[in-house]
DNA sequence: ATTGACATACATACCGGTCGGTATTATAAA
DNA sequence: TTTATAATACCGACCGGTATGTATGTCAAT
């Protein structure tokens, strides 16, 4: 189990490559290279017979484990996205003492560790939120169900540094949980669109600058 | 799951109606009905004969004032999307005398304003920023132009603001501009995504909380 | 008579999904 | 241990539908 953020290595943050090198099974592989499809073109967009020819095998291997496309995409999502959402923002913040310092330093970690291709395809939970959302149920309730687990632990840690008296009165850490996701996610989409980590980092300055704001002088 | 726009009745749009009541002619007709099926679809997903129905010509039309669907999709940036945002979120910001409460209350009115269907296909901008960025270099350029354009006009507000000493000397106009674009992309995401405005009204609570913090007494 | 503004019919490719068949493995009776 | 049976895992040709795009035709206006 990893302690905290410095624990991950570089390749942890690699969030679309298998997390290690395990052999899987022919579901997995279809799980991954689906996984891989769907970040690069969208889950609509994503092509069953691509999907097939990364992973080699054929109609009948996906037709077996999956009862059809929509189901895949569902799987990806329970099975793939939300463990590597858990894996790379949820459980980090429960370790940290100080969670503003924390918060902090992760922010300034990712912003060191992530490179060019970590966000020219953008952040999959966020690429498919605003996909499938509006228009299918079944991914928007099952995306709610990550997001919730994210803001909930931010939350959460947020709520711990307020009763430790780290962060000023005014702020409620449900509101400061929103608002930080939100920037992250702007902060990621932003650099994706511009294609290069100066808008990142830029983000990653405004949210520190934020977060020393609330947190009180001691 | 909603198959196109056409599925959708007249009080599902709102924000992206067409601007005013002038008769359009067929390209500007196409144009706006693109926009829409684009919008609910994304470009990819995006089907020549929905929009097609929805305007009530055929391909002849279409392929005569456009080369391919492509071309359709850049016009739909360039005449479209770039018009809506300049109007709605760059053209206010060179108002306000006071460019930090200005901007507050563009939040409050913005939060006020937005019903649940302005949110729940999310910022057209921002949905083809995410779908077609990494995929295809035309889309980026002109998507990356409309956001440079809001980007520095926020920027430019913040450094009257700075310049006439109503926030403190730590900030920097370019890093607020960019986090403040972040929050709001970020906010009527998690919005979209939920399928309600709290989310919203809390970002907007975050937003203006962080206004307020960087706004000098006096 | 020519051109612009469309309509119509068609071409071609790819999509998700089905289905009959086969190879492999597990189970269990002989 | 061998053999019969059954379940699982996978193959790949094929289907109907839909996608974008094209070729040709019509017709009013100049």
């Amino acid at each position: 189990m990893k302690q905290s953020m410095k624990d991950l290595t570089a390749n942890d943050v690699y969030w679309w490559r298998p997390l290690d090198e395990r052999v899987l099974d022919t579901r997995g592989k279809i799980l991954q290279a689906a996984y891989q499809e769907i970040h690069y073109q969208g889950f609509q967009s994503a092509s069953l017979a691509n999907i097939l020819a990364r992973v080699n095998v054929t109609k009948g291997a996906l037709y077996h484990h999956f009862a059809n496309k929509t189901e895949l995409g569902y799987a990806v999502v329970d099975e793939v996205i939300a463990e590597r959402i858990n894996l790379s923002f949820v459980q980090p913040l429960q370790f940290f003492d100080n969670p503003i310092d924390g918060f902090i330093e992760m922010i300034r970690n990712t912003g060191e560790s992530f490179s060019i291709t970590d966000i020219e395809l953008g952040c999959p939970l966020t690429n498919l939120a605003q996909e499938m959302a509006p228009i299918d149920e079944g991914f928007r309730t099952r995306l709610i169900d990550i997001y919730d687990l994210w803001h909930r632990a931010i939350a959460d840690a947020m709520a711990r540094a307020k009763q430790e008296n780290q962060i000023i009165d005014a702020v409620d850490p449900d509101t400061l949980a929103m608002t930080l996701v939100a920037i992250m996610e702007g902060a990621l989409n932003a650099a994706k669109v511009a294609q290069n980590l100066d808008k990142l980092h830029l983000c990653g300055q405004g949210l520190i600058q934020y977060l020393t704001l609330i947190r009180k002088q001691q």
